[in-house]
DNA sequence: ATTTTAATATGACATATGTCATACCTAATT
DNA sequence: AATTAGGTATGACATATGTCATATTAAAAT
């Protein structure tokens, strides 16, 4: 997490996310700019959030860990979006992880300067109330899809929404470039079945292996697999 | 639905629930309480919620119904809950469905009024904040567990939370009631595996067919299998 | 009384997924 | 060079779940 000192790309974001138009308060003066390289994590399960943030740019997933360990995706994030939300709430550590997928910026504002100013402003509470409602209506929604569709569909919209457009030799790939392991936990399923599953999008054509990596071969395949999840 | 003239009641629910310290207006003038018989439903997705309702007495269950038509058990309230927050926040109609499975009783609002008071009502509106967060929590944790325990461990879990306790000939029996096409669509499982899952449910003694219906037989061993879903 | 319908129940088979043993490769370690 | 460890890959088999055909029963309709 880096903090970047840049006035008008902050300027920038809070235009086009219109974000002032969500206080009464303005409490412009308190925002910071802050850029999460790849991989990076915003939150942790466990760990108190210092900041109420505003993900601005980028991509994050969220993502679950059980008491045996297992851990599972929630959902990614690549709209504008409230980050810390809960926590400043309840005042509980985060209960999810939240990690960049792609360079990813956040507007943050601390959390006690969060709690002073914005606990009393309506207009942000009514904000946080609909954003809340949203994140839910959307999480019952996922979570029925996942229960009710096979791996090789949510493989298929997992790729589309996590794989990194390369370019490679002038040519645009995307490739994916995660540790598998990794992948078959968050897609709540064994490793060994992760990987059947790939070699049943290689067969329909997919995706292709390549340099001992796999990459989507055919963008829309993958998309008619992908039943709108994770969106 | 019913609406209950009972000041009395009223207010020991009021009472009882702490309800008018999440105001800091006093709008126990607005509220009126309501019953609703099992098997009753509270809100219906798709269709406008005339009222805010505080759930204070009985047991309810959410369940979604997706666009092909299957529907999913999201989970149940058995205590002190908003229902209808997401209606009241973003004017759309439910997303859900809420459906007494037992005898219950809602403090209503007027979504009118509802809107016209609370919507700058800084103290409720931290509250709606607050619970709405604990309802994506629970939604996220059961989105988990259903995708990572199988159906025999779920069963249990749904058979205690929704079985019905009755007084026959002085001993208390918990029977499952309802028609079984509609469980399994609940549980998002095919009619074919649940009726296989009661069986091994039989099998390791939890329960037992009675008069054509199951019971429980032993709520311990029933308890063990389920994983603290629907929590 | 007969027919129809809905709910319950089961067998047979197919598909989806999990578990385990094992193998291969590469990079790090000794 | 030999060893170790992590990531990737696969076969064999077991378990979980879905699909389909069909039987049975009880209630509802005619």
């Amino acid at each position: 997490m880096i903090k970047i000192n840049d006035k008008r790309r902050l300027e920038k974001y809070i235009l086009n996310h219109r974000i002032n138009e969500i206080f009464d308060n303005d409490i412009k003066c308190f925002m910071e700019l802050f850029y999460f390289k790849r991989n990076e994590y915003i939150c942790k399960e466990g760990e108190d959030v210092p900041y109420l943030f505003f993900f601005v740019e980028g991509k994050v997933k969220i993502y679950i860990t059980m008491s045996n360990g297992k851990s599972l995706l929630i959902c990614f994030y690549d709209d504008f979006r409230i980050i810390g939300d809960m926590e400043m709430m309840s005042v509980k550590p985060a209960t999810n992880n939240v990690q960049a997928i792609q360079d990813t910026y956040c507007i943050g504002i601390s959390m006690e300067t969060a709690r002073k100013y914005l606990l009393n402003d309506v207009k942000f509470l009514r904000f946080m109330c609909g954003s809340l409602g949203d994140k839910l209506d959307k999480c019952s929604n996922n979570c029925s899809i996942n229960l009710l569709y096979p791996l090789e569909n949510r493989l298929a919209s997992y790729i589309l929404a996590t794989g990194q457009k390369l370019n490679c030799n002038g040519k645009s790939v995307i490739k994916i470039n995660e540790n598998l392991k990794e992948i078959s936990e968050l897609l709540g399923t064994s490793y060994r079945h992760l990987i059947r599953t790939f070699n049943i999008l290689i067969e329909k054509g997919g995706i292709i292996k390549n340099n001992g990596g796999y990459e989507v071969a055919d963008e829309e395949i993958l998309k008619k697999l992908s039943a709108d999840l994770y969106k």
